[in-house]
RNA sequence: GGCCUGUUGGUGAAGUGGUUAACACAUAGCCCUCUCAAGGCUACAUUCAUGGGUUCAAACCCCAUACAGGUCACCA
C-alpha cells in the first residue's frame, strides 16, 4: 500500500488537484498596496460588538486602498448553528450599513468568482486539499476516540508535561499504511490531523500588525483538520479559503493569536505565502465586582447589536464609535474635521490600541448626541419615523399625521451653529416632546408647578399673560420684554441679577414666572426655549392649556 | 499549570530618553441664563502596576515580581 492508494480510499470522489484550484482561483488584479480583507462570521448565534468592529475595520482598510471586502460564512459548526443563521447575519451587517464587495450578499445569493462563500459548500476543494497532504505524507488519520484523547490528556497533567496531540503521545502518527488502510476500508470513524513538521524547542516569530513581533514556540500539535464528519475545522478551512480567496490582510480578535503558528505552519506546508495578520485586542467589559471580562453577548445587552437598533442609536454614531476606540487618533481627527466622514479618515493599523479596551457606553452616548445634533430636521424626523415605526406604532402615527409640525418641533434650536444636544437615540425623543402634540398631553394630568404652586396665583399668571399680553406674532425679543412686563406688574422681578441681589423685595423672579407658564403649557418644567414652543403651540392651544392647568391644580387644590 | 499578550486618572487614551503627562467622556464647582440642553471657565494622575537597575536625565531602555486577559476542543 502506498499513501496514493489510501488517499484515494479516503478521498473517492476527489478529481480536481490543488493546481487545479491555484489555476480557478488565480491571485486577484489590483491596484499595488490593495488589500482583501474579509468578514467570516459563524452563524452560531447574533453578531456582536466585537464582530463588527472588526467588520467595520476591516472594511474600511480595503476601501481605502481601493482593495476588496467579502463576506464568507464559517458554518462548519453543525452543531452550535442556530436557526436562519445566515439570514441574521445578513441583516445586522445590512442594518449597521456595512457593504461587501462580493461574497454573500443574501440568503439564496453569492456575488464573485472566489466562491462559493459559504464553507459547507466547500467540501470538495477541502478534500482536494487534505488529499494532497495525505499524499505527501503532511496528514494522517486518526483513530483515537474520546476516551484515549483524554486518558493521554490526564497522563500528560499528572507528569506535568504539556498537553496535547504531539510527537510520541500522537499514537496514530506512527501507524503504518496498511493498517490505517485496513481500518479505513473497514469502516473505522476517524479524523484527520496535520502530521506536524514543527520543533517545540525552535521559536517562530509573528509579525502582527497590531502586537508587533511576537515570539512563539513553533507548533509542533498535531492539530485535527477534518472532523469525522468530513468538515474541516477553522485551522484547515483558513488555509484554504484565505488563500483560494486571495485575502492579504486577516483581521481577527486577539483569542487567535495563539494558533496562528499553526496556521503559519499550514501555509509553509503548501508554500503559499501566509496572509498578514492583525490581531485585535479584545473589547472587555467592567463587572460588578470591579474585574475585566470579555464583552458578553449574554450577560451585557449592549454587547448585542440589536441594542442599538431598538434604543434608536444611528449607526453612523456606532460607528463613529468604534473607529474611535479603534484608532486613537480618530476622535482628534475628526474634532479638527467636524465636516468631514470616516470615510475622508485613514486608518492605520499603526493607531491601534494592541490592549483590549473597556466599552464605554457612556462614551457611545455622548457621539451619538452630537451625531444627531448635526442632522437636519428632516433626517431626524426620518429617523425618528423610522424608528417608531418598528417599535412604537402609536407615537409613528402621530409623526405622520403631524409631519410638518413634528419636523419643526425637531427643529428647534437644531440648524444653527450651536445646535441644541437633547437626543441621545430616537427612543429618548418621544419623552422630551410628547407634550406637544395634544393627543398625548392629555393622556397627563399631573403638572409640577415649582416655587410657584397655588393655583389662584397661577390663574392670575396664566389670564393676565394670555389676556393682556401674549401675541402671536411678536418676535423674540418682543416677547420676551411682554414676558418681563407682566412680571414687574404683579409684583415680581424681571431683572435677576437685581433679583438675586435683593431677592426678599420680591415675591419673585421672571423665571418663576416663565416656569408657570411652561409648566402650564408642558407640565413640565425642563423644555427646549419657551417662545419657540408657545409659537409652534399656538394661542389658542395655549389658552386651552392654561384653562385646563388652572381648573385641575384648583381641583387639586 | 505551559505558552502568549497587556498594565498611564472613574473611563477611553496621547506619549517612544529632557513635556506644566495632550485630548475626549464622566464627575464637581462657577459663569451665561426664563427652565432644560448647549456653550465658556475651573478642578480632577506630584505621577505613568510594583521593586530594582542603566543614564546627568525614564512613563518611555533592561531585569524581576504582581495583577489582568487570551489560549491549550472533532467551537469558531
Amino acid at each position: 500500500m502506498t499513501r496514493k492508494d489510501l488517499a484515494d480510499l479516503m478521498f473517492p470522489n476527489v478529481n480536481m488537484t490543488i493546481e487545479d484550484y491555484e489555476k480557478k482561483y488565480p491571485p486577484r488584479k489590483l491596484p499595488e498596496g490593495a488589500i482583501v480583507t474579509r468578514c467570516a462570521p459563524s452563524p452560531t448565534g447574533l453578531l456582536h460588538m466585537g464582530n463588527l468592529r472588526s467588520f467595520v475595520i476591516a472594511e474600511k482598510v480595503a476601501k481605502d486602498t481601493n482593495g476588496i471586502f467579502y463576506l464568507r460564512i464559517e458554518d462548519t459548526d453543525g452543531k452550535r448553528a442556530i436557526e436562519n443563521g445566515i439570514k441574521k447575519i445578513i441583516d445586522a451587517i445590512h442594518n449597521f450599513d456595512i457593504h461587501v464587495d462580493e461574497g454573500v450578499i443574501s440568503e439564496t445569493e453569492q456575488k464573485g468568482a472566489y466562491g462559493p462563500y459559504i464553507q459547507t459548500q466547500r467540501k470538495e476543494i477541502y478534500d482536494a486539499y487534505a488529499k494532497y497532504m495525505i499524499e505527501n505524507d503532511l496528514a494522517y488519520p486518526c483513530f483515537c476516540n474520546e476516551e484515549e484523547i483524554e486518558d493521554t490528556r490526564k497522563n500528560q497533567e499528572g507528569r506535568k508535561e504539556r498537553i496535547g496531540y504531539y510527537g510520541k503521545y500522537a499514537h496514530c502518527r506512527h501507524m503504518s499504511i496498511d493498517e490505517a488502510y485496513d481500518k479505513i476500508k473497514n469502516g473505522a470513524k476517524y479524523v484527520i490531523r496535520i502530521k506536524s513538521q514543527g520543533n517545540y524547542d525552535k521559536r517562530i516569530v509573528i509579525d502582527d500588525l497590531v502586537k508587533g513581533k511576537v515570539v512563539f514556540p513553533e507548533n509542533d500539535i498535531d492539530h485535527v483538520l477534518i472532523k469525522s464528519d468530513g468538515i474541516p475545522v477553522y485551522h484547515f478551512a483558513h488555509l484554504v479559503d484565505d488563500h483560494l480567496m486571495r485575502t492579504t490582510h486577516i483581521l481577527r480578535g486577539e483569542e487567535w493569536l495563539s494558533s496562528t503558528p499553526l496556521h503559519l505552519e499550514l501555509f509553509k506546508m503548501f508554500g503559499f505565502k501566509p496572509p498578514k495578520y492583525a490581531h485585535l485586542g479584545l473589547v472587555l467589559k467592567i463587572d460588578d465586582d470591579g474585574s475585566k471580562r470579555k464583552l458578553s453577548k449574554r450577560k451585557d445587552p449592549e454587547a448585542s447589536l440589536s441594542y442599538y437598533h431598538e434604543k434608536g442609536i444611528p449607526v453612523e454614531a456606532v460607528k463613529l464609535y468604534l473607529m474611535t476606540i479603534a484608532n486613537t487618533n480618530f476622535e482628534e481627527w475628526m474634532d479638527h474635521n467636524p465636516d468631514k466622514t470616516i470615510d475622508d479618515f485613514k486608518f492605520s493599523f499603526k493607531k491601534m490600541s494592541a490592549s483590549g479596551s473597556l466599552f464605554d457606553l457612556e462614551k457611545l452616548l455622548n457621539i451619538s448626541k452630537n451625531y444627531i445634533s448635526k442632522l437636519n430636521k428632516e433626517e431626524v424626523y426620518n429617523y425618528a419615523l423610522a424608528w417608531a415605526s418598528e417599535f412604537d406604532s402609536d407615537f409613528a402615527k402621530l409623526l405622520q399625521k403631524y409631519k410638518e409640525y413634528s419636523m419643526a418641533i425637531f427643529n428647534i434650536e437644531r440648524e444653527q451653529k450651536k445646535p441644541r444636544k437633547d437626543y441621545a437615540s430616537f427612543s429618548e425623543i418621544k419623552n422630551q416632546i410628547w407634550y406637544m402634540y395634544d393627543e398625548l398631553f392629555e393622556e397627563n394630568l399631573e403638572y409640577h408647578f415649582a416655587k410657584i404652586n397655588d393655583a389662584f396665583e397661577i390663574e392670575k399668571i396664566l389670564n393676565t399673560y394670555i389676556d393682556e399680553y401674549y401675541e402671536e406674532n411678536d418676535d423674540k425679543d418682543t416677547w420676551f420684554n411682554k414676558i418681563k412686563s407682566l412680571t414687574d406688574s404683579l409684583g415680581y422681578c424681571s431683572n435677576m441679577k437685581e433679583y438675586k441681589q435683593n431677592p426678599d423685595k420680591y415675591k419673585g423672579s421672571v423665571a418663576d414666572i416663565s416656569t408657570v407658564i411652561r409648566v402650564a403649557l408642558t407640565t413640565s418644567t425642563m423644555t427646549p426655549d419657551l417662545y419657540e414652543i408657545s409659537k409652534l403651540l399656538g394661542k389658542k392651544r395655549l389658552s386651552e392649556r392654561f384653562n385646563r392647568a388652572i381648573k385641575i391644580m384648583k381641583k387639586i387644590g
